[in-house]
DNA sequence: GTATTTTATATTGTGCACAATATTATTTTA
DNA sequence: TAAAATAATATTGTGCACAATATAAAATAC
């Protein structure tokens, strides 16, 4: 009887591992998130702007190239934040091809709220000290692969 | 001048490492999955089908089980897969809620073609076999975090 | 200085992902 | 055994993800 290829099955493959983890950690974001008003991609959107400061003035195109979306993905999404009022939209008057993202004031304010989140999703998943060292070798390995896979 | 919170940095958020290292592996996947006719999530599903044996007869519920989908997911996508040619979706007349899937003879010689896919990825990485170890040990780590998150 | 090319964003279309709800069949209970 | 509860799948609606294409502005070439 001729066996099953080893590297066809499923628990064999790294992308569905990474498929499944990805979207377990989603799920567990998902109640934090809900309370915000965000999806987790909207998180990421706003993550990106509170770092960046808030006076900065961020093109389409540095979010994409930041979450490494592009701008099917990421125009909508803009769309809908800055109809929720947490930020702007408007074409830059220096160079109308691009159309410059700024927080509102209410974009500002949610980012005390939001910093609660990590520590609360830590807390949810019940990490201990001891799965520090766990979790910084996971994700030394991630950025490795994902810097690869980026070429 | 007060420092921005380190946890809230996007470089520091392992969803974010997850969730971009997902999308870059399927990314890979995507021009050899083009040559079957199968997007990421469908090569998941015929894999699941091709693992139980030809003659295998799964439910819908079956296969959202293995892959932690739900249904709004899986129905619509076993629909196109039937549409494809590779399964069929027949209500059980032993159970008249279930539906069963199974693998057609095209579905079935589809595996032949699909056995490469995973070694041919591993070239297009440049996997080598020192790479062997990080490799195990990620999937290993990767492999406890999506216990823990499904409880 | 106009034509060409490049750049930045938007639009369209398909296929997930998932919450919420609906539908229908089976099982359990009163 | 009729009613209630449970189970299996489907449907609906919203929001990504991404390829392909469109649009329009700026840069460059000629």
């Amino acid at each position: 009887m001729a066996k099953y290829p080893e590297q066809l099955k499923l628990d064999n493959q790294m992308c569905f591992l990474l498929y499944s983890a990805s979207r377990s950690m989603t799920r567990l974001y998902r109640p934090l998130l809900d309370e915000l008003n965000l999806t987790y991609p909207q998180y990421l959107v706003m993550m990106v702007l509170w770092e960046s400061g808030e006076k900065a003035k961020l093109s389409v195109g540095d979010i994409c190239e930041k979450l490494m979306l592009d701008t099917g993905t990421v125009t909508p999404l803009l769309k809908r934040l800055a109809a929720e009022g947490y930020l702007t939209r408007i074409r830059d008057p220096e160079d109308e091809r691009r159309v410059v993202i700024r927080l509102t004031d209410e974009g500002c304010r949610l980012r005390g709220r939001a910093e609660a989140v990590p520590l609360q999703l830590m807390c949810n998943l019940g990490v201990s000290d001891s799965d520090t060292e766990n979790r910084d070798q996971l994700m030394g390995l991630l950025k490795e692969l994902v810097c690869r896979l980026n070429q």
